[in-house]
DNA sequence: CGACGAATTGAGTTCACTCAACTGGGGTGG
DNA sequence: CCACCCCAGTTGAGTGAACTCAATTCGTCG
């Protein structure tokens, strides 16, 4: 690992609260790496060999079963992925690959996992990552299960639009088949939904949006921050 | 607490690493009390000020919006739950109640948070309860996403059947409604799933249940570890 | 310019929901 | 001890949401 990698692999929040010796002996057997669009980083059901923190860039997590496959998550800000399998030493339950081109930092699990052990603040640093993991499929969860499809899109554009600054237009941060998969609706149902939102002053042109009113939109979507904050 | 609780509760799973003292120390505060059913424990969006661990009997996590209700986990063995919201000391996500008696650990939600700053093993140990909780919940999600609702009943049943020892018969754990809000179906389309199954070889007489034909549900079902083991 | 994939549009179907009525079992009180 | 009530569960009917298949348009890239 290059000295200026190492510099930007320890201002990630997983050493933040660690020993400087742990995070030295962690990024010894660590690696930075740029990957360009439709990488697959890993495959759901083989056995968790890395850690990832996403440092820049865009993932998108997928589970699949019989020919079906459909999308669990989006990452589109500095956190690590598919920390639960790691740290229970299981099978990935997910795949993830490259939906912008993206800056990896990878840990190998084994050494994760005894860093924990010897650690408490880098333990509490992935419990809290897996909090973080925990949280976020939660709302996507409550969402799938207590909203109808237009209801998940109204939401989704409210915190997109949050997210670039509430400037009411937007380009697409990724294509739609992505988001149609992410909010759970085929494309062709995806479409028709963005059609309906015409009359919510919702406009699409291309990967263009625009939200001409959106307290009508907020009235629809309903917004909850136990659903809909990334932050929380 | 008294002297016989505490030896029960140091033998559980969230101690089983961490140093005595830390054990010892996080006891002082907490306590151990029996719920009967319908006991509400606590409610989505309030401050997380405990972290319960489950002993005994069968608890479900609920999550609302706007007036709509629904499931989110049901858990049936020992673990801690609503763990991510003590570890990130932010709003409880879901609200949880006793579907089945229960004997529930409480362990105050600051004192939780000081231990695993200060013991590895205790803190390694809340990484894994959260990531348990992030596996059946990314579980839960793959199974709404990628099956319809008989399939996600055929797999309940196959799951619950192997949870009494596969003797392809077994009573219903709770109530029906329950299970049709955990698989997200209608009450109304539960029953109907049922009687679908029945040329399945599925038979159900209030709350007994029968496989007949395990082949014929399992080829249906198509269960998957990825998805439905639960001890993943 | 042609080829490919993404996205839209159309049409028909299936799945799941809602509302409503009815059934049956368990518990309570007269 | 029985009548009644209440609630879970079932059944019926109609509706709506979302899916699939197919055809077309659009944009991008070679």
């Amino acid at each position: 690992m290059r000295p200026q990698d190492l510099e930007e692999a320890k201002l990630c929040s997983l050493f933040s609260k660690c020993r400087p010796e742990t995070a030295m002996g962690l990024l010894r057997g660590a690696f930075i790496q740029n990957f360009p669009t439709h990488t697959q980083l890993n495959r759901e059901g083989e056995v968790a060999d890395f850690l990832f923190f996403n440092l820049s860039g865009t993932i998108e997590l997928t589970a699949h079963w019989r020919n079906r496959e459909t999308t669990i998550d989006v990452i589109e800000r500095p956190r690590a992925f598919i920390v639960a399998a790691v740290v229970m030493d299981r099978l990935y339950l997910q795949s993830s690959r490259v939906l912008k081109a993206a800056r990896i930092l990878m840990l190998p699990a084994g050494s994760v996992r005894s860093a924990m052990q010897a650690d408490a603040g880098f333990a509490t640093a992935m419990a809290e990552e897996a909090s973080v993991a925990y949280r976020h499929v939660a709302q996507e969860l409550k969402g799938l299960k207590l909203r109808s499809g237009i209801e998940r899109l109204a939401n989704w554009l409210i915190s997109q639009d949050i997210l670039v600054g509430s400037a009411h237009a937007f380009n697409m941060p990724y294509e739609k088949k992505v988001l149609a998969a992410r909010i759970g609706l085929a494309p062709e149902v995806l479409s028709r939904a963005f059609s309906t939102l015409a009359k919510y002053g919702v406009r699409v042109e291309g990967a263009k949006v625009w939200i001409g009113d959106i307290d009508a939109l907020r009235k629809l979507a309903f917004p909850d921050p136990l659903l809909d904050d990334e932050t929380i």
